[in-house]
DNA sequence: GTCTATATTCGGATAGAC
DNA sequence: GTCTATCCGAATATAGAC
């Protein structure tokens, strides 16, 4: 069977995929070394084996190398949740939704760093890396939905504790526990909270 | 009356204060406009009109610079929660409490990103800088004394929470108050399930 | 404490050949 | 796409005079 064209694209595009797929590897080794905001572009390239001019065939500044980061964060943010089973119960979903964020965030602190802190000067995320971002959010709103949360205030407190468990276990615990822990409880205290404005509230208006 | 040796000496150690505020004033502002990683310390010396090299007089390094700029960051914090009045009406005063820390970071971003996240990669703040930072812990812990809360899985969420909210709002909405105006809510919702969960282990383990 | 002068290193980025 | 060669700018830090 003869070469086509197109499977000389393809490979061409297998190799430069892979590639790509290296690069983005050391990267986030070196941001776990050096810190985020201190990645070399000499010393990525020594690790990669390519000449730092050579970089620039995959992105087209240093900036653009942390949009690539970004959406490979935000790719890995989606597949771990989407690769936990979803409990039929809310309750224990939305608890074990938590458990898997928090984890999430503690398993990698400048992964969380880049994808949920703005700590790089004059980086922001491309459209097309940001509507990853933008799938997540969608994804945990329908989360949300499944255990009857849809008031936008509700989901701001939602984000928020979420947000403040994740943050703690990083600075504090990093690698360690103790908030996750935490998470079921919060999960409760915060579905205890919205049963009872909702109580409040139907009381107040219900006839109408 | 004729000069003496410590008046001299507090002249000097004064135009030396002086000249360390304004250092840090400026080195505040470099900060909001190029990013806190992102300070030059020729910048800085043109700013305060010294030469570079003159900055060395008051402090060792760069990461010394971040070191001044913790202590004053956190000074701010304990003036700044100080100068506000303390409520009789324990729940009043920890809403109250709540707010003024989410406004202080919602203020400032970049002082919250020094205070509350970890983001320079080899800074960390020497033992005198930190002990102002375990002073506001203690100061948090009192506070939270006052509204009947000691146990420390309460105090983990509490802290869950302020951060989870402050960096919200810092994060989606920076200068509003979309988040401020939520730490009523999250207090109660959280003084809710301490009561709730006192109650259910009293329930369990009264008798003793 | 402040200066001038300078060392030194390192960074990202470009030109142009292959 | 990858290379060599190079540019240029910026950074922190030090030496030594005043």
């Amino acid at each position: 069977m003869a070469t086509t064209e197109t499977d000389q694209v393809d490979r061409r595009g297998r190799r430069r995929e892979a590639k790509q797929a290296r690069i983005l590897a050391e990267a986030w080794a070196l941001a776990h070394r050096d810190g985020l905001a201190a990645i070399s572009l000499r010393d990525l390239a020594d690790r990669v084996d390519l000449r730092q001019p050579s970089l620039y065939a995959y992105f087209d500044s240093k900036l653009g190398l942390y949009d690539l980061m970004f959406a490979d964060g935000n790719h890995q943010l989606l597949e771990w949740v989407m690769s936990h089973p979803l409990s039929d119960d809310p309750r224990i979903a939305l608890v074990e939704f938590v458990q898997e964020l928090v984890r999430f965030s503690s398993d990698d602190v400048v992964r969380h760093q880049l994808l949920f802190q703005r700590t790089i000067p004059r980086f922001e995320p491309s459209p097309t890396s940001f509507a990853l971002a933008l799938e997540f959010y969608e994804l945990a709103r329908q989360r949300l939905a499944l255990a009857g949360v849809s008031d936008p205030g509700d989901v701001d407190v939602f984000s928020a504790l979420v947000n403040g468990l994740a943050h703690q276990q990083v600075a504090n615990d990093p690698g360690g526990d103790r908030w996750v822990l935490l998470a079921e409880r919060a999960v409760d205290m915060f579905l205890a909270d919205v049963d009872r404005r909702r109580q409040s509230s139907s009381q107040k208006g219900a006839p109408q």
